[in-house]
RNA sequence: CGGGGUGUAGCGCAGCCUGGCUUAGCGCGUCUGCUUUGGGAGCAGAAGGCCCCGGGUUCGAAUCCCGGCACCCCGACCA
């Protein structure tokens, strides 16, 4: 390809209404342009580097024996009202109406249409087990699209389905996913972590997250420093105290503190640390209150609370709500004649001599103490972890980070097929649903957290398997007819050799070709100028590199291998850093 | 959905508060010509604007007011 020809718009200056590195160098980079909150264009640079993640997805899926199919964006609405996620989705689906007034949806994900397949097409266990993928684009009317193609409203998904008639048939399955996953991740270059996750919308028990670890990352992992437990936050368990606060008792004393609602003031008006205090936070959960006891320097954790609760819908309870259930306003709620469940999370056991709200207005109650002031329904693990928290599973302590969710692999067991019907008969004709899995990979974020991850100054660094081009022959003043002759000698010999090669023949200076060169990422650079022509040379540099190596015109071919290896063997180096 | 902000040439911005000194500017990019060509070249010239849309106030609106739309940020929420 010639440069003067190829549409890779880079821009000088950085672009407006970035909040990432990534989405900041695609853009500069020429790869994408945004078309709307939300969604892209990709440009035949970016469009490049997208299929080359796509087709390392395709070979590991392939590979791992999944077999690939095609299934719509557009989807009837009957088979999400059936598998009860119609609602549970709710404005995050994109739907509307035909012209015959029946509702469509754009499928944000497609466990629905897969398991409607398999209840079609398989009733027989001599057909199973079975793995089902596509990479198709996916909509989801996201609240607040951001970080470029990290949230998008529009986006490239892998995902793959499997089918199974065994927990143990899963398990094997789920393991073969796990393993293509790092694969496809490897070879993409990545650096990652996996991690316990919470399965959310999608259902099922076990799930696990590839998660590329990236300041820009939306998910909070949690991780030890001494063991490999490692957790998004959603999930991380929190280890109950060891051992009680040694205090005696003190008697509880109503105090006056006008207008301080919430913990800082509180802490600061009485002079306790937060952890001395104990947060009443009344949650509505399935239409009931719940009050739910966590210390002051802590947090609710609602994904866990769900779970506690064993249901979806919990929400944080209104002024109203509140001031109806507990008797005084919001900000002075307190466990103490509280009529409603009450259950605190493990941390509170250990204090003595608490502060809470006392459920009227400007007042708290110190010296509150567990059973003979009130005692909670159970002590359950719902908080927040934070740093400094011990290991779940070690003595290690915990630390938190953060990360890209790039893949989620999770095993569903049988929501969908019961919901749907996808039965199948055994050796002996009995009927039963189908055990799945379901995995998912963000293609378009595979790119983009290639670029969180390497990236300088100057512009992109591409691990070597998703680099546009391997390399590109910057012709300095092509209007020489030298310059040009052996910039094209060059350009022929490596594109006989099968080497992806950019040629930039533009008119244009050579400080302006090595920005960009540097801003696109090319990551073998090959200078053809009349300083080094004279002695029938040229300079080779590596992306990553400084000095640049003098190589005669006539060993480029023989020697481009070479610096392909050495680049990515740089790169590997830096990946494992 | 709540709070805040922005919308002016392909991109990045100034002008708006205090209406007329603007024929609406600047930088980058684009086009033409000449000179250049090893880290975003120089000179000369040029093209390119429903100043987001609609309504209003005014002798006069990019500027003030009302309504709408789009985009961004924070929050809530989230596979």
């Amino acid at each position: 390809m010639r440069w003067s020809n190829y549409l890779i718009p880079t821009l000088k200056e950085d672009p407006s209404e970035t909040d990432t590195i990534s989405q900041k160098l695609m853009i500069r980079a020429g790869l994408i342009r945004k078309l709307g909150s939300g969604i892209y264009n990709y440009l035949p640079a970016g469009f490049k580097v997208l299929n080359k993640a796509i087709n390392i997805v395709r070979e590991e899926m392939n590979r791992a024996g999944a077999q690939e199919i095609l299934m719509p964006v557009l989807q009837p609405s009957e088979l999400w009202i059936e598998s009860e996620r119609f609602n549970a989705f709710g404005p995050l689906m994109c739907k509307f109406t035909d012209r015959t007034g029946k509702i469509m949806v754009l499928g944000p994900t497609h466990e629905e249409v897969v398991t409607h397949i398999v209840r079609n097409e398989i009733s027989s266990y001599k057909q199973l087990p079975i793995n089902l993928y596509q990479i198709q684009t996916k909509f989801r009317d996201e609240i607040r699209p951001r970080f470029g193609v990290i949230r998008s409203k529009e986006f490239l998904m892998k995902d793959a389905y499997s089918f199974d008639t065994s927990k143990g048939g899963l398990d094997k399955s789920f393991d073969a996913m796990y393993k293509a996953y790092s694969s496809i991740f490897d070879r993409c270059g990545l650096k990652y972590k996996i991690v316990l996750a919470d399965s959310g919308l999608m259902g099922g028990d076990t799930s696990l997250e590839f998660m590329i670890p990236a300041e820009s990352g939306e998910d909070l992992l949690v991780s030890c420093g001494k063991c490999r437990y490692s957790a998004n936050m959603e999930k991380a368990e929190c280890r109950p105290p060891q051992s009680l606060e040694q205090e005696p008792l003190k008697a509880s004393e109503s105090v006056l503190t006008p207008g301080k609602s919430t913990i800082d003031a509180v802490t600061e008006f009485l002079k306790v640390p937060a952890m001395k205090l104990v947060k009443t936070l009344i949650y509505v959960a399935d239409g009931k209150p719940v009050a739910v006891l966590v210390r002051g320097d802590h947090d609710v954790n609602e994904t866990k609370l769900a779970h506690i609760l064993n249901t979806a819908n919990i929400a944080m309870a209104d002024k109203e709500t509140i001031e109806k259930t507990t008797g005084g306003p919001l900000g002075f709620s307190g466990p103490v004649g509280l009529k409603m469940t009450v259950i605190a999370d493990h941390s509170v056991k250990a204090l003595k001599n608490f502060v809470t709200g006392a459920n009227k207005a400007d007042t708290h109650l110190t010296n509150v103490n567990l059973d003979r002031d009130f005692t909670p329904a159970q002590f359950v693990d719902a908080r927040v972890c934070v740093t400094g928290d011990k290991c779940p599973k070690c003595d290690g302590t915990l630390s938190i980070s953060r990360g890209i969710e790039i893949g989620h692999i999770f095993k569903l067991g049988t929501k969908y097929s019961q919901k749907l019907g996808a039965l199948y008969l055994d050796e002996k004709g009995a009927s039963h649903p189908i055990i799945m899995g379901c995995y998912g990979i963000g293609v378009n974020r595979i790119i983009a957290s290639a670029l969180e991850l390497f990236n300088d100054q100057d512009g992109i660094i591409w691990p070597p398997n998703l680099a546009p081009f391997q390399a590109v022959i910057s012709a300095i003043n092509p209007r020489d007819e030298k310059i040009a002759a052996a910039a094209n000698g060059i350009y022929e010999t490596l594109k006989g050799m099968n080497i992806d090669v950019l040629l930039d023949d533009r008119d244009v200076s050579a400080g302006v070709k090595f920005k960009d060169a540097d801003l696109i990422g090319m990551p073998i650079r090959i200078t053809v100028g009349s300083k080094t022509l004279k002695s029938n040379t040229v300079d080779v540099k590596l992306r990553m590199q400084k000095e640049q190596y003098t190589v005669n015109i006539n060993e480029v071919g023989v020697k481009i291998h070479g610096f392909w290896n050495e680049y990515t063997t740089l790169m590997e180096k830096m990946r494992l850093q």
